[in-house]
DNA sequence: CGATAATTGTTAACCTAGTAAACGATCTCG
DNA sequence: CGAGATCGTTTACTAGGTTAACAATTATCG
């Protein structure tokens, strides 16, 4: 049983907590907007953002793979990806080959540059989560994880 | 050099994990797009949108709510709150009240629709956590809202 | 007191991150 | 073959914000 306030000083209300605070929506809401301002002040304005930075990890990590794709395992629209893949290709991290079996699809083939960006990218994310995540102890953040993963869907 | 590598099993031949499924901003925002889809499911074209209803929620429950007062506590601008206060009003859910002592302000009243409105929404909103988050048990969604709220800086 | 600064609510212009619908080109399959 | 599905793309639209400017009002302080 866990200790509950019960004492409280005279100008400090006994507060009943409102409603709002304990759903998971709104606090999910609230650590996401705090998360991804810190994202961006650390990336800067000419990082990659993170539904870029998401795209190039796919783009980095599976060979032969396509816009449909990527936009599947994005969750958005293949219309959506297309702006993404642009901003890829214009950095020059990737390039949209053409697939001779298939020629209505073209593989995205990530350039040496583009693997070089994802790697500095992701050490400096690594530094952002640290940082943003201060308050959180190593198991806290994989509880955490672990549990944003079972309301995707790929819990356990 | 940042560890990214898993205990080694057997099962790791399938996939070794992305760095990006480890990432708490990537988890949080997946999660959250799920979360809100279900939301905007629940609630129907005419209903209340999470950010309409959270500022009901502190209209409803504190008193002589300025919208500068609104915006802080929402952590949005002034000028973003007021399509909010402004879609509450045409609904009939509070007025604006002048306050003599400081002419600039307009009190934010909430209605009795407004109040009722609010009660009806959080038993919906209620109905879509415990259904989108079936897969949390109530100690898992305490945990949840617990790691939240210390990102938040409210923890402890 | 009076001048200057700060605050309030508001509008306007803009940005990001998406969606939905339509399209031509291409591929699949009965 | 022909009907349908799929691919990448464009266009138009939406939600949910931001920043900068503004008039009205209030606060500060020499």
């Amino acid at each position: 049983m866990t200790r509950t306030r019960r004492k409280a000083r005279a100008d400090d209300m006994d507060a009943p907590e409102m409603a709002l605070e304990t759903l998971v929506g709104y606090n999910l809401k609230r650590a996401y907007v705090i998360i991804q301002s810190d994202y961006r002040a650390v990336m800067g304005d000419e990082g990659l953002s993170p539904r870029v930075f998401s795209a190039l990890t796919f783009v980095v990590e599976t060979p032969n793979l396509t816009q449909s794709d990527l936009a599947r395992r994005l969750g958005i629209e293949r219309s959506g990806l297309v702006a993404i893949v642009d901003e890829l290709e214009g950095r020059g991290y990737l390039n949209r080959v053409a697939v001779p079996q298939d020629r209505r699809i073209q593989a995205l083939a990530p350039t040496d540059a583009g693997v070089q960006a994802y790697e500095a990218a992701l050490a400096l994310i690594h530094a952002h989560e640290d940082r943003v995540l201060h308050m959180l102890d190593a198991k806290e953040r994989e509880q955490l994880v672990h549990l944003l993963k079972k309301i995707r869907g790929n819990g356990e």
